[in-house]
DNA sequence: GTGAAAGCGCTAACAG
DNA sequence: CTGTTAGCGCTTTCAC
């Protein structure tokens, strides 16, 4: 680019409303000592000149841009989990409402390193981590800069947080939560049941599989390895998983607690695809709340953990700590709460 | 926030180095001139100190910040179209591409004036524009300013584009799917057509509506003006006036062509709760082509904008124009495809 | 090849 | 209450 019309800039203002330059500054920041009626005139003027200050000068002097970033780190290709695309628009209505922006990063690869730049060179004051994958370095660099940043439900296996300056942890209580959607099919009369887990290496996979095995054991049903499978979070991969068991000849289980919403829907295909009804002959419990659980068919039971608010209390927290200097490392818990639809089945009755 | 750690600066790096603080310039931006020895020599020492320069003021001598704006006009409350977080994401993929990041946000009032603001502070070097609702005023001020823009299936009424610079337009060819979309239902023997339309005051649905119209002239099939009704792209909406049908007692269509996936949906979800079944009783197409379309039960056949090809052309339409001083108005239209599932009964056989 | 000097547009700290 | 001065950290002439 060589010369877009260049913007008018605060000496000019000053100039055609005849007065200083630090005056247009008083006038833009509204200080207390610059009389009503000089303040009008020059608003005025600014307004009829279109003027807005000049970002980047403002950055330069020290003060905050009003930028966060989100980065979102997602599995490799084409993310369809809408649970993740709705937690950056509700990262985005929490940032606005506060009038801050974000700027939004799709970490598919190593790639951590274009996007911590952006904390580098000043361009965003602080960040939200979301998302699942295996990104242990990049954390950790994350973890030992000294930018604000909120990791939600993601973080570095061992970390020592009150060692940590402006760290914060947003989580869902994943344990809880698979706890009680194990519960709750074994309260539906389920002795038999099947966890598709998530990624082992993945925190809240742990989580919600140690829920799962809690609540067996609380139950004194046994905890039966074969019954624990390893998935991916896609629909795709659950499907396969859920064929293979259908296909095997071994009896199926009553019940499938899947770790993800889309891990149920791929347990369903499978289902679906080999006539196998549900919940008549199989019940099925997943996690998130997507909005496509509520349309399926049937519409799926599921734990929700609360997107809005997770996304809500990780904003908070990192515009609480970007107006602090230094801030000591929290953790902020959300219960998860089980939304009871059609695709489970009393079998007691 | 009073003083956070300050960052190494250019001039302290040439100081450790030994060389001026113009040759390390030279050494970040790459310059010819600079010997290479002593390229590697300050390279080492700016990794060693974890020197970034500092983006404002880079931008304040006159670079680009590499950051586009994505402004999406949504519906008032909470967003539940997953088809404009998929826009999103994939603006943001494209965008990333090309190494640009992308500020989102999102516009449910009023509000287009913190948002061009990004624009005049020179936050962002342009934006791409997509969305739904009336919005006029700002998007004629948009149209106005000296920004790049490029709009998605959005812009004002009445424009010459000519008269612009810097100005894009991309869109789907609503009318032809909305043709398309209506035709592939009289080719499987439908004549008795509604349509559920979006709001009628946006362009995307005048031109699905006007294509619906054409198909049924072509096919000599009598357009009726009580076949038509005006949605507002939701699920409830749809569903209450889909119940409405229902319940009225009048002879129900024996196919709906709805303006988009959502309001399929909600056709779906009354035609559920009154035991009308799908396809064998009512035949129903959509639009957007959502994921949730293929998870439905059953799956919906729909008309594909292609989210994914307007993102990128959207993108590459606007980092064109940044590299450019002047760039004359350009329209860019993306062909509909029709995605055929099983929600289309073919009634002749 | 390298160094010195100017200035981007703003805010802040001073005098007046 | 207003005007003047001094940088923020960088890139870009222009001499050396």
């Amino acid at each position: 680019m060589t010369g877009r019309k260049k913007r008018i800039t605060a000496a000019e203002i000053a100039k055609i409303a005849g007065v200083s330059r630090s005056t247009v500054t008083g006038v833009i920041n509204d200080y207390p000592y610059i009389a009503e009626k000089t303040k009008k005139e020059v608003r005025d003027i600014i307004k009829a000149y279109g003027y807005v200050p000049n970002s980047a000068a403002r950055v330069l002097v020290g003060m905050q841009p009003k930028i966060i970033g989100h980065f979102v780190y997602g599995q490799t290709g084409r993310m369809q989990n809408s649970y993740i695309e709705s937690l950056m628009v509700d990262v985005i209505s929490s940032a606005q409402q506060n009038e801050y922006s974000v700027v939004t990063s799709i970490i598919t690869e190593d790639k951590a390193d274009p996007v911590i730049k952006l904390l580098q060179d000043g361009t965003i004051q602080g960040a939200i981590v979301t998302g699942g994958g295996h990104h242990e370095s990049e954390l950790k660099t994350l973890f030992d800069s000294k930018f604000p940043v909120v990791f939600v439900n993601k973080f570095p296996a061992d970390f020592n947080l009150s060692q940590y300056r402006n760290k914060h942890i947003v989580k869902s209580d994943n344990i809880k939560g698979g706890y009680l959607a194990t519960e709750y099919l074994i309260k539906n009369g389920h002795t038999d049941i099947m966890h598709i887990s998530g990624l082992h290496d993945r925190l809240s996979a742990c989580d919600r599989l140690q829920g799962y095995k809690q609540a067996l054991i609380d139950y004194k049903i046994p905890v039966k390895e074969e019954r624990i499978k390893e998935g991916n979070y896609t629909i795709e991969r659950a499907e396969i998983i859920f064929e293979a068991c259908i296909t095997s000849g071994e009896p199926l289980p009553s019940a499938v607690f899947a770790t993800n919403d889309m891990t149920a829907i791929g347990v369903m295909r499978a289902c679906r695809r080999h006539g196998i009804r549900i919940p008549d002959e199989l019940s099925i419990i997943g996690f998130d709340d997507l909005l496509l659980a509520s349309e399926i068919q049937p519409a799926l039971t599921t734990m929700k953990a609360g997107s809005n608010s997770l996304a809500e209390s990780a904003v908070n927290l990192l515009l609480e700590t970007l107006d602090k200097d230094e801030v000591s490392a929290q953790v902020k818990i959300l219960d998860p709460i089980l939304i009871e639809r059609d695709s489970v089945r009393n079998i007691l009755i």
